[in-house]
DNA sequence: ACCGCCGGGTGCC
DNA sequence: ACCGCCGGGTGCC
């Protein structure tokens, strides 16, 4: 029926735009400076006019920033010369800016200079610019600097000024030797990527920081690491990285730029940490450490914390024999204390989190912390939160989520997050804002407070250029400015020039602490975690299956190959999906496919029936549970939309697509027009729970693959009677049908799928987490079901009933059981249709898993890539 | 001389 | 700027 689904009008456009939890879209839209694939054209020597007037200065070898000025009411064609602190320092002389104007204004090249000397010159000085770019733009940008008689020149070679690059750690980007270069192929970069954080765990950072003996509470080795390490983060006095002390002024090593002030070191860092619950105990450790000073097990002392507080400082070592964890710190720094943690100074510690965890903060708050502690904690989330920043000021610790920080932050001015200064700021899951173009990205980095932390399981999704918004988020200096990061780091990454990998270690070293399942304290493993096992179990169909099944595939093949001798393929993605799904639910059961049509969009059709019904067969795909994937973001959808040429796409990702380039935006997938008034959104499951809707017409059947799986469970209970297990499949009604002969068999089983309430969710994890005699050893579970929080550790068997398009969507499902809670070996065994789409589909899966292993600094693949793969894996699951 | 040359005033874009 | 450029003063050898 139509009112599952709702359809948008223009005027919603902007106001839905205020949903929740959407992933960082990518910037598919080409505005952004490709940067990933630019060369150098050559350098040119030019000169910087009007030093007089200004007050910026550099150093000899000092990189400048050259910016385009076009209201400069001389010349609308001047560039400004800044120094690195963005500070200007002059112009580019007239002429050269005429030639240079062109070529900035269009995006064909990218000018970078570079002062070689005369720094200290009073009127002019030299510039040497290198010239960046795309190779189709070169021979443009070579005529437009023709035009004005400017020659490029072939770019420096290393051996002029290369002794200082290769060296390892500083040199002046001018000189990038980009024929000496040797790039790194996906799969060096990737080991060396994996050497930039395995040093991590070697290095000073094991030091542990005792918790108070007082209180008994124990902390696991790598919490007091943590604990130690965030405690000399936010309290170090080191220079941040780059930058040396010379006589009487600070220099940075890399950009060779120099201050008389003291650049600040980052009061914080990033925690790189994939293990799940023990991020959440460390979050609770930091956030506490300095305002209460105590961990949040600690709590009991919170009270007496705020009398001991005047006291401490007086008699701190009376106290040192007292409680270990004030000893240490205070034995630190006894002075900061004071003046940095009084009261006078900022007081509340801002969360910000994707909205799926919020509710994990919470509940971990609640856990640990008794009321009758007086932590103030203010949800800052909902149409009633207050827009006072007062009343913000006053909490212990504000939590809100990235897209209020955003929606707050877009109405300029007024949100009460942006006018309060905070004592520190938190982002959870921080790869939320590696796309530096997003609004929350943007709201994050403008956010007050010196201690800045970052937690992430996933510091480098895709390339080197996630990166920058969190150290841009850290206030690492000259890191802000893009600019410089990309000069100093990025670039020379990416391009495999000499020493750049280095940089990035040393950078990555002093400011993250890194903890894997795998990471080792003082030779032990930092968590041991049980074993994980995948067994692919293969499904043998039956006779009759096998028919029914062939005749679906020859006739969907038959149909896919004429779309392909018709060029029509793309046009047809929703028959297409149609006929994968209905082979994939063939493989479970045949009665899934009952409600998804057969016939194909005949050719007979109006363009507007047509259209209708590839939309209504795009809606069946995605209603049936499939874990379909997004062709922007290239992961599983979030919230699926159909749009007019019946192609599929997350909301926020394909509303970002419709922004960008507006007035004329077009599918990624096919180029057809994209309205947003034709875009129709599409739950990902049937609110109305298929087992209720359950078809009584039909009578119940097994399956080759329920077989299989009653099989291994009853061996299961056999063999070890207490062993509780997921069974996962995308296909709520496919759980729906496998109840009945658990019910048979006399299991004690419990559901969770995505169209649960929440309160019976809560019942259905806590029923089997639960080790009562009598409690379910079964649980039916969609795959998509939960947050990334969900945790059943009381499962140590896993059955994946049918495969996903995306691997990463089932090793999060693993995981749900895979963490830290878990007693046993954890055995995952994944049913497999011999002889069909499911066994195509592991195959893709595996080149991606490939693709994903080597995906560190390659870049993101573009919408023609993406529509190369999504036609050639087609023709492989169809076995065309 | 509707030139050349001299030397003072002057100076980003 | 110890430059270039401008424009006024000047004018055989």
């Amino acid at each position: 029926g139509e009112r599952n689904y709702s359809w948008f009008s223009s005027s919603d456009f902007y106001s839905s735009l205020g949903l929740e939890d959407f992933p960082s879209v990518g910037d598919i839209s080409g505005t952004e400076e490709d940067t990933e694939s630019a060369i150098l054209y050559g350098t040119l020597r030019g000169s910087v006019v009007g030093l007089r007037y200004y007050t910026g200065i550099v150093n000899n070898n000092e990189m400048v920033a050259l910016q385009r000025e076009p209201n400069n009411p001389y010349d609308k064609n001047a560039v400004r010369v800044n120094n690195v602190n963005g500070d200007q320092v002059g112009h580019i002389k007239k002429e050269l800016a005429a030639a240079l104007a062109g070529i900035m204004d269009s995006k064909l090249a990218v000018v970078e200079g570079v002062v070689p000397y005369g720094a200290k010159n009073v009127f002019t000085m030299p510039v040497q610019m290198s010239f960046w770019g795309r190779e189709e733009n070169r021979e443009a940008v070579v005529d437009q600097l023709k035009k004005h008689g400017f020659k490029l020149a072939p770019p420096l070679k290393e051996s002029r000024f290369g002794s200082k690059w290769i060296s390892g750690r500083a040199g002046p980007s001018y000189s990038a030797p980009v024929h000496a270069a040797v790039q790194l192929t996906t799969e060096q970069l990737k080991s060396e990527f994996d050497k930039l954080f395995e040093d991590l765990k070697e290095d000073d950072k094991t030091c542990e920081m005792e918790g108070a003996e007082t209180v008994g509470t124990l902390l696991l080795p790598h919490q007091k690491q943590a604990l130690a390490w965030m405690v000399s983060r936010e309290n170090s006095n080191d220079l941040p990285p780059f930058w040396e002390e010379r006589s009487n002024f600070y220099y940075n090593i890399l950009t060779n730029f120099a201050e008389e002030k003291r650049p600040e070191n980052v009061r914080g860092g990033i925690l790189a940490d994939d293990m799940g619950l023990v991020i959440i105990l460390n979050k609770a450790v930091i956030f506490f450490l300095y305002r209460t000073c105590v961990h949040v097990s600690y709590l009991v002392h919170f009270n007496r914390w705020k009398i001991l507080y005047s006291f401490l400082l007086c008699r701190v070592k009376r106290l040192q024999g007292t409680i270990r964890f004030l000893n240490f710190y205070f034995a630190l720094n006894v002075q900061s204390v004071e003046k940095k943690y009084s009261d006078d100074g900022p007081r509340a510690t801002l969360i910000v989190c994707p909205l799926s965890v919020l509710s994990n903060w919470i509940d971990q708050f609640e856990q640990h912390i008794h009321q009758d502690f007086n932590v103030n904690i203010y949800v800052y989330y909902g149409s009633d939160r207050s827009k006072d920043p007062s009343v913000l000021s006053e909490q212990d610790i504000v939590l809100t989520t990235y897209n209020i920080l955003a929606t707050d932050y877009g109405m300029r001015g007024d949100s009460p997050l942006h006018r309060v200064k905070w004592l520190r700021i938190v982002l959870d899951e921080g790869h939320t804002i590696r796309n530096p173009n997003a609004q929350q990205t943007k709201a994050a980095l403008n956010l007050e407070g010196h201690r800045r932390w970052v937690l992430t399981g996933t510091p480098i999704q895709n390339s080197v250029k996630d990166l920058w918004s969190l150290i841009s988020f850290l206030k690492l200096k000259p890191f802000t400015d893009r600019e410089w990061w990309h000069r100093t780091i990025q670039r020379p990454v990416t391009m495999g020039t000499a020493g750049g990998l280095g940089r990035l270690q040393s950078l990555i070293r002093s400011i993250t602490l890194r903890r894997t399942k795998t990471s080792k304290v003082k030779g032990k493993p930092v968590l041991e975690l049980p074993e994980r096992k995948v067994l692919i179990q293969h499904v043998t169909l039956t006779e009759e299956e096998r028919q029914v099944y062939q005749s679906v595939k020859e006739e969907g093949k038959a149909a896919i190959s004429r779309f392909f001798s018709e060029g029509t393929v793309l046009a047809h993605y929703a028959d297409i999906l149609g006929v994968l799904l209905r082979l994939r639910q063939l493989c479970c059961h045949p009665h899934l496919c009952v409600n998804t049509s057969s016939s194909f969009s005949a050719d007979n059709k109006t363009p507007e029936e047509l259209h209708e019904t590839l939309v209504n067969k795009m809606k069946l795909v995605l209603s049936s549970g499939s874990d379909e994937e997004c062709a922007v973001c290239l992961e599983s959808l979030t919230v699926p939309v159909i749009t007019r040429c019946a192609h599929v796409f997350c909301k926020p990702c394909i509303f970002e697509v419709i922004r960008s380039e507006q007035p004329n935006a077009k599918c990624p997938l096919c180029r057809n027009g994209l309205r947003v008034e034709h875009l129709v959104e599409c739950p990902l499951e049937e609110e109305i729970d298929s087992s209720n809707g359950k078809k009584s017409d039909q009578e119940w059947i097994s399956s080759s693959k329920i077989n299989a799986l009653m099989h291994a469970l009853i061996e299961l209970r056999r063999d070890s009677p207490n062993a509780k297990c997921l069974v996962v499949s995308q296909f709520t009604t496919f759980l729906s049908l496998i109840e009945n002969p658990l019910k048979e068999s006399g299991f004690a089983f419990t559901r969770l799928d995505g169209s649960m309430a929440q309160k019976k969710r809560v019942e259905a994890i806590q029923c089997f987490q639960s080790s009562q005699a009598g409690s379910p050893t079964v649980m039916l579970l969609s795959l998509k079901a939960g947050g990334v929080g969900l945790n059943l550790t009381a499962a140590s068997r896993v059955f994946l009933m049918d495969p996903a398009w995306n691997p990463a969507a089932e090793d999060q499902c693993f995981d749900r059981c895979h963490r830290l809670g878990q007693k046993h070996d954890v055995v995952i065994t994944k049913f497999i249709v011999k002889d069909s789409v499911e066994e195509n589909m592991m195959k893709i899966q595996n080149k991606k898993r490939e693709l994903a292993a080597g995906a560190f600094a390659t870049k993101k693949p573009s919408a023609s890539e993406v529509k190369q793969t999504k036609i050639n894996e087609i023709k492989a699951l169809i076995d065309l």
